[in-house]
DNA sequence: AAATAAATTCGAAACGATACGACTGACGGA
DNA sequence: TCCGTCAGTCGTATCGTTTCGAATTTATTT
């Protein structure tokens, strides 16, 4: 069967526990070392890490709970949490649950009895009854792009109020009075907190009517068509503003098909890194989360978590391209 | 600490082995049943796959190993693949190694010592060297998108070379004679035997001449790069033939840049759905890669394996859109 | 109702690693 | 030379399941 400390033992003639502490980083003499090392080489030994969790109750994985891997949004994140995580020890787990409320439980019994030492997760829901479990259980619990009603866990989320704040503002500065939203269901958190930020920019210029507030559902068809029903409904619209980058995508298709032109037909401000249509549309203004420092952030924090700091509210700031 | 099997044996008054095989499907008496479900849902017990693991020597996890998480090709794949191996009764474990053979080496072994299954992975390089271990531990092992000189794993593939050969084809009926081709670089299998089929269809047209193939390095940055000095320097060229994703989007933004329309200008093939661009340039010809399918195959092909079934070679058809 | 067959349940021994207290031997100081 | 110190090493119990043969209960047959 696999190789086991045992055999180990065995092939060097020391004690389990002294194989055990070597692998642990223990001093060990220097003549056992070499006998240790060449052992494991020669009897191609990978360690048991069920054997060894059993007996610590800790594992060096954390995991990740996701809506949608196949985001952008989601996979930056994911690929830098990752990296920060790694330089620390720990591997990662990652469960996509498909923006299903349902999944997301399965996926959380899921990584708690592959025992994971802590859950970095986008919950699809703002309630706690999902990952409760893993707060039970005194798993740390970070929650990103989203706040939770919780106190036992962290966020970290961005300026999500301001920066849409800001991102209205600044076409209002170009003149524009009817500018559409392109927004999502706000039972979700980030749409809401966009929507609002719009709203009190809109309301300042007293300008605000809510209905030039489209829900695009937060997907580039619901994007389109939410712009399409824009175009053909709104005649006299200056600009819209898409808040995340899907919609975006569907928002521009939709536009081009119209043959609206950025920037001389309509003033248009989307959601994240749109890479590609930069070089279609140069004059798309564009709200920029800071993905990389997201995941970073949120691995940070994992980590402290588990030596034991508090739970902690970490507010990132986004900025317009 | 947490619960288990114990406390429900005491909360119940049965064995632990009448708990357990409850827990593992065996019919139990109704009355108990009844008791251990009760006992369960009071307690709030979740089973510690890392006894269990220790003790079976399977985890029902399967580890799925990647180059690059950030990238649709990836993320669809894998999030099919997760769909196929859930409804079989697996979890997955992916790992990001960063196109990085070292960062290969590590996350097997780190999959290895969290006992899966089973490995699917997409290799940096087509040495079996890296997954080698993983065939000593006799673990069922499902390569994607690459060709290896190994026998003891299945391999699933699309047909590289037959589809680039009938893109490029197609380019020549359109009659077109100078056709560039961005590739990557020959060490990776895809790029190789694309570039294969490119060379075939040219050489039958009597037109093959090397100096029309660029390397774009797999990358956006690179494809960019690629297709400026295709305009730079074959001022003559009439179609552009390029064969991933990430060189598509960098190819088209040069294109873009330097005022070249697609289908007026100049002819472009490119691979995978690059969505968005549609609405820009819908003469845009694409290979389209099933990544669904080898999403599924992939997953069926591992459970076929763990039960059992030989290693083999599955070689899907990709079309052109 | 007794005897046999079938269905559950039980107890205790693993699985492979770590933790803990006890033990060894080498070294320096008195 | 003797003793205390301390870095290393050793045995063994233990983590929470599953496994397996034996023991018990229930169902079936005569």
């Amino acid at each position: 069967m696999a190789v086991t400390i045992k055999d180990l033992a065995k092939e060097t003639g020391l004690a389990n526990a002294t194989i055990s502490a070597y692998l642990n980083g223990i001093p060990v003499r220097e003549y056992n070392r070499v006998k240790i090392e060449e052992a494991i080489k020669k009897l191609g030994y990978i360690r048991n890490d069920y054997a060894r969790g059993l007996k610590t109750h800790r594992s060096g994985t954390i995991g990740v709970l996701i809506p949608e891997l196949s985001s952008v949004f989601s996979t930056t994140i994911i690929t830098e949490m990752e990296e920060t995580l790694r330089e620390k020890g720990y591997g990662i787990i990652v469960c996509d649950c498909r923006t299903d409320l349902k999944r997301e439980e399965e996926s959380i019994r899921f990584l708690l009895s592959k025992m994971v030492d802590g859950l970095i997760i986008m919950p699809v829901s703002a309630d706690k009854s999902t990952f409760g479990t893993a707060i039970d259980k005194k798993i740390p619990v970070v929650v990103i792009d989203r706040k939770t009603n919780s106190k036992d866990v962290s966020h970290v989320v961005i300026n999500n109020r301001e920066i849409s704040r800001a991102a209205t503002e600044r076409i209002l500065a170009k003149g524009c009075r009817k500018i559409a939203l392109v927004t999502g269901d706000m039972s979700v958190y980030t749409a809401k907190e966009r929507k609002e930020g719009y709203e009190e920019a809109m309301r300042s210029a007293g300008l605000y009517d809510d209905s030039f507030i489209m829900n695009g559902g937060l997907s580039v068809e619901g994007g389109y068509a939410a712009t399409k029903d824009i175009l053909a409904n709104m005649p006299d619209v200056q600009a819209i503003f898409v808040t995340n980058y899907e919609m975006t995508i569907g928002s521009i298709i939709a536009l081009n098909e119209e043959g609206k032109k950025i920037g001389k037909d309509i003033e248009f401000t989307g959601f994240d890194k749109v890479e590609i249509t930069r070089a279609f549309v140069p004059a798309m203004e564009t709200v920029n989360q800071p993905l990389e420092e997201i995941g970073r952030v949120a691995a940070a924090t994992m980590t402290e978590m588990i030596d034991g700091a508090e739970p902690k509210d970490i507010i990132l700031k986004a900025d317009i391209l």
